[in-house]
DNA sequence: CACTTATTGTTAGCTATTCATAATAGAGCT
DNA sequence: AGCTCTATTATGAATAGCTAACAATAAGTG
């Protein structure tokens, strides 16, 4: 089903390094990490990676379209493979978490603002604040 | 009908200081400025003040909810006195220019995910990126 | 007007990110 | 398999945006 990381790279007209696989299985790992997240992960693999080498894969992957990079406010970047859904993520205020969270509409734009002041959409991002099943527990 | 800047100021249990009353001013004629811009803005009446005192400014105020920080990605976190709508926001992905879009519902959460993997949603934020007027004709 | 304490000015520092350039390694060709 | 070309990565440095520490100042209270 999934086609194979190493097949979407080629399709993608990248070349495939082990970098870039890395990269990919880290984000299969970790689905909404952040850059320095993506990093340590890869070092498993990749021990001396560096830190500007995975900020450069994940700018190439997103820019391919492999990835999507998302940017909660007040948190570092975030970049999740799951893409071409238009899907929204709900984030934890306490823990930053994220969770994915289905679109009803699925396509985007997902919602149609009634007055827009003249802007053609394209696309609407819907973040949902809350808080995560595990903040509310260990409450205050 | 809106209250003197310098009224709400002390009912939020802040001092009233002048470096604060030219912050709302800026903000009142710039309504998303970043703090660069609301810097500039306070620098007119205020020739001295440095720009950490608009970062501390602006967070107090922002503490106290008598304005609201947006973070669009790819921007710097902008600021603006229109609160307690729970509007939204367009946002040109050429030009970054942000544009109010009211919001159908009045009170937040403004929707409400079919399914948030056990979050206790507080808020929806929605971002609608498109083209603003000016960008359209201008085109490519 | 004096006093107390919130607020601002000053200086320093930090985090997330980008950039320039040299070294390296995919991938097509022979 | 080896060669070559060029995309990609490593290395080192620099930047923007923001926060922190602490001394100087001024708002508000009696």
């Amino acid at each position: 089903m999934t086609p194979e990381p190493e097949d979407s790279i080629r399709a993608a007209g990248l070349r495939v390094t082990t970098q870039r696989l890395a990269v990919l299985e880290a984000l299969t790992e970790f689905p909404h990490a952040d850059t320095d997240t993506v990093h340590q992960r890869v070092r498993l693999s990749q021990p001396d990676i560096t830190l500007q080498s995975v900020y450069v894969v994940l700018a190439a992957l997103t820019e391919a379209g492999l990835i999507r990079r998302i940017e909660p406010a007040g948190s570092p970047a975030r970049y999740e493979r799951r893409i071409g859904d238009n899907h929204h993520h709900a984030i934890c205020t306490r823990c930053g978490a994220v969770q994915d969270v289905d679109c009803a509409v699925g396509e985007a734009p997902c919602l149609e603002p009634s007055e827009a002041g003249g802007f053609v959409i394209q696309t609407a991002e819907v973040t949902y604040w809350g808080l995560c099943p595990a903040c509310q527990s260990s409450t205050r």
